[in-house]
DNA sequence: CGTTTTTGACCGGCGC
DNA sequence: GCGCCGGTCAAAAACG
């Protein structure tokens, strides 16, 4: 008796199923018709245990059989209603079965009726019951539903706050991770992206890593937001509503007219380091003049830059009335189909999720740029190594003088995020291979090469990102040393299919934001494999935020990584920036 | 008519 | 100091 409501109760959920394409009120019919069932079950089980008897009965009884039973044109409609539901207007109560039953079997005997009637109770009680339990699961459902929904909003606000934080806390002494360790993250990757039990390992280290992380970097975003006066340059497209629009107001040039454009100058000089004002570039191959990324864009400019007959747009967030985001929009010298589209400033406004996955996106890997010298980029970005959403570190491109020039006159640090790639054959340093090593992070020509790693995505992403996370293979290209020629074959693959959902998928950025958790989160792994846990300043704080999402913790941990990973560092990369004119 | 785009001018930084 | 260049402004034009 006990595991036959649970039985039922799949039954009815199996029913349910069936039944909701049909009918809106589904619900209530479901459950209407999976009391009936239940009924009828239970009324089989219980004959079966006294076959003999009802088999006399049913000799007796004659048209009365268990076919019948089931059948809706016959008795059946009418147990729905004998079933206690009661539902109107069948015209069908004519025939109740549960009355039948009993009329029939006190016409038979008095022992067979009293058993009739147990039994009719019996299904009754079974009836009510699935039915409660079948009204429990839907609003079970429901909300879990609605948690998952809470959960993702969630971990949106926990990622914001976490890059606010990151971005804000610079310890040098934090993080002492130096090339040879950053050498070895690389190695480490390399063997996981063949390994994958490795890779799992990573993983795993990853999340003991981040979850012990993000509490520490929310715990000290208190003061952060009082002492980050130095810091506010900090390029993040982060939606947080505290965001001051502290970038606006230290911009070289004021976009508001009402304050002296230049006069303070060297006020700005002392408070925003120009090399510092990081912005973020995504690469991206599509035909139209933007990429959407959730947010509304006034262009106020247009400049044919030097070395590109390409015209370089410039765009201003007009969702807010002082939002100081601005991005630049201009199409590759080289191919033409690339378009370059570079990121800077915050947000001072909430955003559309589509919006606040690519405001997170682009405000990690800015956040991650910016939040220390370049020794710590680089292993940042190492962090990032191998993965479809690749950062390219302009700074730290050796291989520069063919995927980009570095610009003189815009000392802004740039990350690029490379979703481009030519299709096979490509990889090169010819066409759309701007960027030679595709996915690969540049490192300088003494360092390692780069590597494809292909971690497990944290959380379920649209197929597009998810196929690009998958190891493909790609059409050979040019002769290559083998081992890198088969990571931007692979990356060229995985290119060309983000590149297609760029253009094809309207929730990109909410996909691209996906496939950079991931690749975030991959990293801190990456970064804590060399490096013992307990050197890992981030990882110190109370576990008593330890409950916020694992998504967040996935997602943030590896941010902070970054970001104090950037705390050590030589002076090599510093301040140079990245366009995509040659 | 309000909003957006276009486009020439302006400004500051930087190199020579 | 001058010229180049990137970035921005703002009036005019275009658009819905």
């Amino acid at each position: 008796m006990e595991t036959r409501p649970e039985r039922h109760r799949h039954d009815h959920v199996h029913e349910q199923q069936a039944q909701e394409g049909e009918e809106d009120d589904a619900a209530a019919a479901v459950m209407e018709h999976g009391a009936a069932l239940s009924l009828q079950r239970g009324a089989t089980l219980f004959g079966r245990r006294r076959q003999h008897d009802e088999e006399a009965d049913r000799r007796r009884r004659g048209e009365i059989r268990e076919v019948d039973f089931f059948s809706r044109d016959s008795g059946a409609r009418g147990q729905d209603d004998g079933g206690g539901r009661g539902v109107p207007g069948g015209g069908r109560d004519d025939v109740n079965i549960g009355l039948d039953l009993l009329t029939t079997a006190t016409a038979a005997t008095t022992s067979a009726a009293g058993e009739e009637m147990m039994a009719v109770k019996n299904q009754k009680i079974e009836a009510s019951a699935v039915e409660v339990e079948l009204r429990r699961v839907v609003e079970e459902n429901r909300r879990l539903r609605g948690m998952l929904e809470e959960l993702n909003r969630s971990y949106g606000a926990l990622y914001q706050q976490l890059l606010q934080v990151t971005q804000h806390r610079q310890h040098p002494a934090d993080l002492m991770i130096n090339r040879s360790s950053l050498a070895h993250t690389h190695l480490t990757t390399t063997a996981a992206s063949h390994n994958t039990s490795s890779t799992r390992q990573l993983l795993e280290a990853r999340a003991s890593s981040t979850a012990m992380a993000q509490p520490h970097a929310v715990a000290a975003g208190g003061d952060d937001e009082a002492s980050d006066g130095a810091e506010e340059a900090s390029p993040s497209l982060s939606n947080g509503g505290n965001n001051n629009d502290d970038a606006d107001g230290k911009r070289k040039t004021s976009p508001d007219r009402t304050a002296p454009p230049r006069e303070n100058g060297g006020e700005q000089a002392s408070s925003e380091l120009p090399g510092r004002k990081a912005r973020v570039s995504v690469r991206a191959r599509s035909e139209a003049p933007m990429i959407s990324d959730g947010c509304q864009w006034r262009k106020y400019g247009q400049k044919m830059a030097k070395g590109n007959p390409c015209p370089r747009a410039y765009y201003r967030c007009t969702m807010a009335v002082a939002c100081p985001v601005r991005k630049q929009v201009q199409r590759c010298a080289e191919d033409k189909t690339i378009l370059v589209t570079t990121y800077e400033g915050h947000h001072n406004h909430p955003l559309p999720p589509a919006a606040t996955t690519m405001a997170n996106t682009t405000s990690a890997a800015a956040a991650m740029l910016l939040s220390g010298p370049a020794t710590s980029r680089d292993g940042a970005a190492a962090a990032l190594l191998g993965h479809p959403a690749l950062f390219h570190h302009s700074s730290s491109i050796p291989y520069a003088s063919t995927m980009a020039t570095l610009s003189a006159s815009a000392p802004f640090p740039t990350i690029t995020l490379d979703l481009t790639q030519a299709p096979g054959g490509v990889a090169g340093s010819g066409g759309g291979g701007l960027l030679p090593h595709g996915l690969g992070l540049h490192r300088p020509p003494g360092g390692i090469h780069p590597v494809t790693a292909v971690p497990a995505m944290p959380f379920p992403v649209p197929s597009p990102l998810a196929s690009m996370f998958l190891p493909q293979r790609a059409p050979t290209g040019p002769p290559m040393p083998t081992g890198l020629q088969v990571a931007r074959q692979q990356q060229s693959v995985m290119m060309e299919t983000v590149t297609a959902a760029i253009a094809a998928d309207p929730n990109f950025t909410t996909a691209l934001a996906a496939a950079i958790s991931s690749v975030m989160a991959g990293g801190a792994a990456h970064q804590a494999q060399p490096t013992p846990r307990g050197s890992n300043i981030i990882g110190i704080a109370a576990g008593d935020q330890a409950n916020g999402s694992a998504g967040a913790a996935a997602i943030a941990g590896p941010t902070a990584a970054g970001a104090h990973a950037a705390s050590a560092g030589s002076p090599r990369f510093a301040t140079q920036s990245c366009t995509t004119s040659t």
